[in-house]
DNA sequence: AAAAAAC
């Protein structure tokens, strides 16, 4: 990870509004806080990043704290995130990682390692919920890059019994990628802590070596699902302890197209050693289907959402470009993106693993230096080259929707959709595909912006319309494919080249 | 007609 801070948002407060409202008996009123500090994001690896609060007395609930006016800084989590408890545990927003009855070594590890100085909004609201006996499950969204990694893993981290060696937190993820960009995280966040962790993905303890290595003893184990699986059936994990599941990226963890039934048998299989066990479900989108789903298999949980509208980031200026042709598209990632200079880092999202070879060759043969990543590749090639990338050695990235989630550079400031995300039965929009990877650029608030290359004939226009109005997003036509000067002033208007 | 995980 970066230890570098670059450009970090600061600004005078930028409040935002959080309702809590309460299912069960309870139903007080919530309290007004206002928060007027100035507001520093501290450096944030994935999806996020950041610190918990405590809770407090046991008043009434929670949670809210009205604003007035706009906030002056790009803060991603600027929108309404609507709170729901269940039962009569009375939760109070943590507004320094002090009300949270942390660890030294934790929060020793929340200034000096990560350099946090304050709680994100989905921190503030959400850690309170996952430490708070008795431990309730939650089911979290927040917007991308706005520290819900940080909420998970300190929620593990807090929760882990340092001087118990046995496995007693996991977390599943959608990704190899993403397993690993968690397991830094949580190495970095609990550096004093002298918790173990073991990351579970294909690529380690393979093989002959497999069968006899010794049971994990390490206390948090972030993986895929496929290995977690295996590890489990052949008795390498032992549930016995385990206290806490997370599931990152929760709503493609638990969708049918996604792996509904790898994750519901993981729970189904600690469920039935530990009744006990918490569950928290992060992810930035949760459409309705998926949403009515895991509010049927959570059950009882705490909920945090986000309405739609207010999901895309204000940071991240969004446009299109009608192609005429296919190779139209190339021609402009080569005249318009890689000729421009010093913009950052740039993400290509294509839709096929061939499409990622094809742009990867057409661009290479044009002597431009690019990288691409995909699932067929060995595992050492794919960690290879997402290194090369996070170490900024490489400035153009071109990829399938493997990095589409939680894949956190900051640097990247610029994401082109050369194929848009659509639903492999229906053709319809992926919108949450889409949303995730407009997140790749303004991570925790920084400037960015997305340029859609959309095909003149077939179906892009009307995918681009409906995504457009699903999420009540401006997107802007650049209306000459071809005219430079229109994408500059699109990327002087998303504040990514000077005038 | 697919991205991903992994058997």
């Amino acid at each position: 990870m970066a230890d570098t801070i670059d450009k970090l948002p600061t600004g005078e407060a930028s409040s935002s509004s959080v309702e809590a409202s309460i299912t069960g008996e309870n139903t007080e009123p919530t309290t007004t806080t206002t928060t007027t500090e100035k507001t520093k994001w501290g450096d944030v690896e994935d999806d996020d990043e950041e610190e918990a609060n405590a809770v407090s007395e046991l008043n009434s609930l929670s949670i809210k704290e009205e604003e007035k006016h706009e906030s002056i800084l790009d803060e991603p989590e600027d929108s309404n995130i609507k709170a729901v408890t269940s039962g009569d545990t009375p939760y109070t927003s943590a507004s320094r990682f002090e009300d949270l009855n942390l660890s030294p070594e934790l929060m020793k590890g929340l200034y000096v390692e990560m350099k946090f100085e304050k709680p994100s909004k989905i921190q503030a609201i959400s850690l309170p919920m996952i430490i708070t006996p008795p431990h309730k499950h939650l089911i979290a969204q927040a917007h991308n890059g706005s520290g819900k990694t940080t909420c998970f893993v300190l929620g593990m981290l807090s929760r882990v019994d340092p001087s118990l060696r046995q496995p007693q937190a996991l977390c599943i993820c959608p990704t190899r990628e993403l397993a690993n960009q968690n397991m830094e995280v949580l190495q970095k966040m609990g550096k004093f802590t002298g918790i173990t962790a073991e990351v579970a993905v294909p690529e380690s303890n393979q093989g002959a070596t497999f069968a006899r290595r010794a049971p994990v003893s390490a206390q948090v184990v972030i993986g895929t699902p496929g290995t977690l699986k295996k590890w489990m059936a052949f008795k390498k994990l032992g549930l016995n302890h385990l206290k806490i599941l997370v599931f990152d990226e929760a709503d493609h963890m638990l969708a049918t197209d996604g792996f509904r039934d790898d994750s519901l048998r993981i729970m189904k299989d600690i469920k039935r050693v530990n009744p006990n066990y918490q569950v928290l479900l992060f992810s930035a989108t949760f459409n309705e289907t998926v949403k009515d789903f895991v509010q049927r298999t959570v059950e009882s949980a705490n909920q945090l959402f986000v309405k739609r509208e207010d999901l895309a980031l204000d940071s991240v200026k969004q446009y299109k470009v009608v192609c005429p042709k296919e190779q139209d598209k190339i021609e402009v990632i080569k005249d318009q993106i890689m000729e421009l200079g010093d913009i950052g880092q740039t993400i290509i999202f294509v839709k096929t693993k061939v499409s990622a070879s094809k742009v990867h060759k057409a661009l290479a043969e044009m002597g431009y230096d690019v990288t691409s990543v995909h699932g067929s590749m060995s595992q050492e090639e794919r960690d290879k080259i997402v290194k090369e990338f996070k170490d900024c050695l490489t400035q153009v990235l071109i990829a399938t929707d493997v990095l589409a989630r939680g894949f956190d550079q900051q640097r990247v400031n610029l994401v082109v959709n050369y194929n848009m995300p659509t639903k492999y039965e229906t053709g319809e929009p992926d919108y949450e595909v889409y949303l995730h990877r407009v997140g790749r650029a303004g991570r925790f608030g920084r400037k960015g912006a997305v340029f859609n290359l959309l095909l003149e004939n077939g179906d892009d226009k009307e995918v681009m319309e409906k995504i457009e109005r699903y999420f009540g997003a401006q997107v802007k036509e650049i209306k000459s494919w071809n005219s430079e000067e229109e994408y500059k002033s699109a990327l002087k208007e998303a504040g990514l080249l000077d005038e």
